[in-house]
RNA sequence: GCUCAAGUGGUGGAAUGGUAGACACGCCAGAUUUAGGAUCUGGUGCUGCGAGGCGUGAGGGUUCGAAUCCCUCCUUGAGCACCA
């Protein structure tokens, strides 16, 4: 018992027995006991100066339900917190004051973790992560080191997307609408030498990995359609005059005599080639305007097209069609082949680029009819369809020569194999998903664990075989020019991590995308032994001269793997414990938002899969079997939550007023888990006095513990059978809304009729997973031994929910009309016989001819009447 | 524009083919109280004196029976947005 309070006096009451399963380690996991393994796992935060938000609660009440329910069933339930402790605002903290980012985020994680804390939730505190730790990202740079040895981490210096306000690139991912996801700051294309890791390479596993996953549909399709896989056929256009073959790349390879121009993007190598002298202008200029546009407006003003003729034609190899070549901006370089067999009859942005431009639009499919299968379609009958034009779904050919009447699907097939066996063309599968830039210019996250050395000195070192770094750089070596010097990569040896941070009091990035580490020139520029690895800061004996990378990882780079770290955080030797790991496996369960369904939960998913692919874990393919997303809180304006609206409601407040267990019951009773749902001030009172109630009956004015009836009556016995049924079924479904109504029902009911002592013990054994410290208070005040957490989950008999009365519906044509009492083994005759008593049923039957019955055992008898 | 999800009292929501509105907020009335607060009891979809009628975004359909299944439209939310 906490204190001797009368009163339910949750100030008192919660932290000590926050206290206590802490002191106690009660919801400490172990690793290895012989009971069934439950791993729940939480998004964790980004510790922010802001401190905890009330959407934090809410998932972690959820999880902490299922964590408790487990604890109760047997299991041994890991259920671990940390921080993703890297990040913009902790940089720009230190920018601001001067002060090292690593003080800030210290204070924000002490705030974070009394916070959490305060919320009774049943943490094993003995593994928290902190990626900003050394000991924790030493393993992050090892990834990171293995990606470089199988060649998956490569630099480049294609262009990329840089945010001036953030003096940082950013990620594909990280771009929403020309716009950084963080800050929503105006994003530009940059030339720029970037690490980047080859998440293309794994696009198939990414894609069939989710089909053995439980995870929220949306949430697949959009990785699903991030990652953009399309088969088609590269067919080659033969180039009037000169002869040389442009790929193009096609889905639709069916329309193929549809396509009446061919468009190349301004990027396009070919396009020099295909410029006639005549042309040679027009089509510059357009050039230049393209370059002159952002890629926002590039992509933004989609309504109007523009392009320019080039003066040569293409040759369609399928009918010998010479077509002419165009230049349009809205035909990306970057994908398939970067050009294009334009079809306007039958694919919208060709339609409307032709009809600008004037380009002839021929119909070669036909839609698909319910009358006929093509048999009888006329190819020259089209002027019908023509209104409807572009048609871009299956149909039936016209138009095309011998495949007239073929339906989409058997044209494709037939195009196909005949491109490849006369050699102009072949099968092609294609991506959206891009390589993940992963190199940021900040002085706040992992460095990147490289040294870069001059090429003659690699390559010796190489041919020699007499270098620490043989077997731990890829076959092709990653290197860049600068000043007509080539650099190439090489790794630090595993005993010189965890590469830490320099000390620097310099934390703002350039102007020109430079890393602020460059200005810690002693950690800079170091001397490296080729053969052994060592590194020394002066020149020495076989030493060669080495310059460190001055990039970091973002910020996704911890958390692609911290739910591994939970397994064995204190773990010396591999990232995660072998023996852990074999126990552990992946979590069972995950919750978080729903805004990381393409950047984290995609990024993990590719690390977890290399790591799996490379040996390094070996229990799962997948990190993440079940996902689930909490939705968001909304002001009790409906509105989003913002300091600027002034609907910002802070969970310290209401723990203050209501106490943790209020304020947990009440985000899991506001509506459905995965709903977006406002929050009310007046709403958190009903939970409160729910909990008010229960204290009240079991504990008296001056503090004791009530007397319980010897014996339950047979109402209060069914009800708590009920209870015990509906909230164990809907705690599995994450359905607890509905589980605390029914324990709101239960208590409504207690508190009329009155319960035995037993009763009283089994319904604390419901409410502890939602309101852990009451139930604990109490189930201590009535003499229980601690933790009511960890004693067995109730189960209810069924024959205690059977009834020997069941309520009929009398129903005439569908409509209810009266009710009945019968006994449950009634027969529908028996049923019958005494509806027909029924006056008031009688009423609505009288002068009616009773054309069919229909019963439905114990519940619903109709009579449908004419 | 395309794709997906969702529309139920004054409010949050419950019911996924069988009594629409569980549970809670709010509101009304009463009890207790010097008063307020707290607590307890009863009521509360709309309409009608009543029997009853109407009612789950709108319209249509399937069914003995539809909030629930199907079609069309409207609204809101989420995602994608020249990916050929």
């Amino acid at each position: 018992m906490a204190m001797d309070c009368k009163n339910y006096d949750f100030q008192k009451i919660e932290p000590f027995w926050q206290k206590k399963w802490l002191a106690n380690q009660t919801f400490h996991a172990e690793c290895l006991s012989p009971a069934e393994k439950y791993y729940v796992l939480d998004m964790f935060p980004y510790p922010s100066s802001m401190g905890l938000h009330i959407g934090h609660p809410e998932g972690y009440t959820a999880s902490d339900i299922l964590a408790r329910y487990k604890w109760a069933n047997g299991f041994n339930v890991l259920h671990p917190m940390g921080w993703d402790a890297f990040g913009l605002p902790a940089e720009q903290h230190a920018i601001a004051t001067g002060q090292h980012p690593s003080i800030n985020t210290a204070i924000n994680i002490e705030r974070f973790r009394t916070q959490i804390q305060s919320f009774g939730f049943a943490i094993d505190w003995n593994r928290e992560v902190d990626t900003t730790n050394p000991h924790y990202y030493r393993w992050t740079q090892w990834i990171f080191l293995q990606l470089f040895k199988h060649g998956l981490a490569y630099v480049d210096d294609k262009p990329v997307w840089w945010c001036p306000e953030l003096k940082s690139v950013l990620a594909n991912e990280e771009v929403i609408n020309g716009r950084s996801e963080r800050g929503n700051f105006p994003v530009e294309r940059k030339n720029l030498r970037q690490w980047v890791l080859k998440i293309t390479k794994y696009a198939d596993k990414l894609l069939d990995g989710l089909e053995d996953i439980d995870w929220p549909n949306s949430t697949k399709r959009q990785q699903i359609a991030w990652i953009g896989r399309s088969e088609g056929l590269e067919i080659d256009f033969e180039i009037i005059p000169g002869g040389s073959k442009i790929p193009v790349y096609t889905t639709r390879p069916d329309t193929i005599f549809g396509a009446t121009f061919l468009v190349l993007a301004p990027e396009h190598e070919l396009v020099e080639q295909t410029t006639t002298t005549e042309n040679q202008e027009k089509v510059q200029e357009y050039i230049r305007n393209t370059k002159k546009k952002s890629d926002l407006e590039r992509t933004d003003l989609a309504k109007e097209k523009s392009g320019v003729f080039t003066g040569s034609f293409a040759k369609n190899p399928f009918n010998g069609e010479q077509i002419p070549i165009w230049i349009a901006d809205y035909v990306l370089v970057s994908y398939g082949t970067g050009a294009i067999m334009a079809v306007p009859a039958h694919d919208e942005r060709d339609f409307e680029f032709a009809q600008k431009f004037n380009i002839s639009i021929k119909q070669v499919i036909a839609p698909p009819t319910s009358e006929n299968s093509g048999e009888n379609e006329n190819p020259e009958n089209s002027l019908f369809y023509k209104n409807n034009l572009p048609f871009c779904g299956d149909g039936i050919l016209v138009n095309s020569g011998k495949l007239n009447g073929s339906t989409t699907e058997e044209a494709k097939k037939k195009i196909m194999q005949q491109a490849e066996q006369c050699g102009f063309g072949r099968r092609a599968v294609k991506y959206k998903l891009r390589d993940w830039l992963f190199s940021r210019q900040r002085y706040w996250g992992e460095p990147i664990p490289i040294l870069w050395i001059e090429r003659s000195l690699y390559d010796r070192a190489l041919t020699e075989k007499k270098t620490y770094f043989l077997d731990l750089v890829p076959h092709i070596a990653v290197s860049y020019k600068k000043n007509n010097v080539e650099w190439c990569a090489i790794p630090l040896m595993d005993n010189q991590l965890p590469l830490k941070l320099p000390e620097t009091n310099i934390y703002l990035p350039s102007d020109d995308g430079e890393s602020p580490l460059v200005h810690a020139k002693q950690w800079l520029n170091v001397f490296v032994n080729p053969s052994t690895g060592e590194i020394s800061a002066e020149p020495q004996m076989g030493f060669i001269p080495a310059i460190r990378e001055t990039n970091t990882m973002p910020q996704w780079a911890g958390s692609c793997w911290y739910y591994l770290r939970y397994m064995s955080p204190h773990y010396e030797e591999g990232l995660v414990d072998p023996q852990a790991e074999a126990y552990w496996k992946s979590p069972d369960f995950y919750i978080g938002g729903a805004e990381h369904a393409v950047l984290h939960l995609l990024y993990a998913r590719f690390w977890h899969l290399f790591l799996y692919d490379i040996g390094a874990i070996s229990a799962t393919h997948e990190p993440f079997k079940k996902l689930f997303h909490q939705g968001i809180i909304l002001g009790n304006d409906g509105n989003k939550m913002s300091k600027s609206r002034g609907n910002v409601v802070n969970p310290d407040d209401i723990v203050q007023q209501y106490g943790a267990d209020s304020l947990r019951l009440y985000e899991m009773f506001l509506g459905p888990l995965d709903a977006m749902k406002p929050w009310s001030t007046q709403g958190i009172e009903g939970v409160y006095r729910f909990l008010k109630k229960i204290w009240a009956l079991y504990i008296d004015g001056e503090g004791k513990v009530k007397k319980f009836l010897a014996e339950d009556n047979a109402t209060i016995d069914r009800l708590l059978h009920e209870t015990i049924k509906k909230v164990t079924e809907d705690i599995e479904k994450l359905q607890f809304n509905t589980a605390i109504a029914q324990m709101m029902i239960f208590i409504n009911g207690a508190q009329k009729i009155g319960i035995s002592r037993q009763t009283a013990v089994v319904f604390l054994q419901l409410l502890a997973p939602f309101a852990p410290h009451i139930a604990e208070e109490l189930w201590a005040r009535l003499g229980e031994n601690f933790s009511v957490s960890k004693i067995k989950w109730p189960t209810y008999d069924p024959s205690k929910l059977a009834t020997d009365q069941v309520k009929i519906i009398l129903q005439i044509n569908g409509k209810m009309r009266d009710e009945i009492a019968v006994n449950s083994s009634a027969t529908q005759e028996m049923v019958e016989e005494i509806a027909w008593k029924q006056s008031r049923f009688m009423t609505f039957l009288s002068g009616k001819k009773i054309v069919k019955k229909i019963y439905i055992p114990g519940k619903i008898l109709n009579i449908v009447v004419k």
